[in-house]
DNA sequence: ACGAGTGTTCGATAGGAAGCGAACACTCGC
DNA sequence: GCGAGTGTTCGCTTCCTATCGAACACTCGT
């Protein structure tokens, strides 16, 4: 067989595209979620694992926020072993809601 | 006295520069209240009552969820004879939040 | 000053979402 | 093939929000 890493169920994604802005909007007015997508937005494609964050929530919590995320086109996810790592989805995002990402993005997480 | 229309305890109002992002994107993320929103956006500044909206929700939810808009810097309210006028701060809004109310009214409500 | 029209507030209910802990599934190093 | 590491799923609790009906407040015409 070919070189697949992980034959585990793979996540399911959803494309900006075919993600009503009420979805996109929901996804996104939830802290620790505002968190996530900040975090990976400062850090390379594929190099954060789902447990890599600083958020104040369990893994089940967690794993729960990460499938909201792909569920709102935020978020990519790719099997790596055994950990789950993330790409933000900031060119496709933002061609389906422009603007929307940077507003979060140039937030300071302080205020 | 002046030409005082209405004494009635004043609609508290929160300026757009005082909204959290987390604040203005939750406020939005509800399907009434985006009704509300493009509703008005369709219609000139003042014209239109709270009562006037088409809306499946009783006056009390109404009420509630223009609370909910004033408090994200959404909504202007006035108080006009025995009803209370609207406005969208448009300007406002999109200068705290560049790009956002745009995407809102960009979609088709059937979606 | 009464009554119709319009909004707000109160009290209560129902639904959904976020949280946890525990159990399970998968990958990898030893 | 065991065990540690990583995520997901399940069941349950808790909290928040949307909603309603009823009562109250204010304005205006008559």
């Amino acid at each position: 067989m070919a070189q697949r890493t992980g034959h585990r169920a793979a996540p399911e994604h959803t494309h900006p595209d075919d993600v009503p802005v009420l979805t996109a909007l929901a996804a996104l007015a939830d802290p620790v979620r505002l968190v996530l997508v900040r975090e990976l937005a400062g850090s390379g494609d594929w190099t954060r694992s789902c447990g890599s964050f600083d958020v104040p929530v369990g893994k089940a919590a967690l794993s729960h926020h990460f499938a909201v995320l792909r569920g709102a086109g935020l978020v990519e996810q790719r099997d790596e072993g055994p950990r789950r790592v993330n790409r933000l989805r900031r060119t496709e995002f933002e061609a389906r809601f422009p603007g929307l990402l940077d507003l979060v993005l140039r937030e300071t997480p302080t205020a």
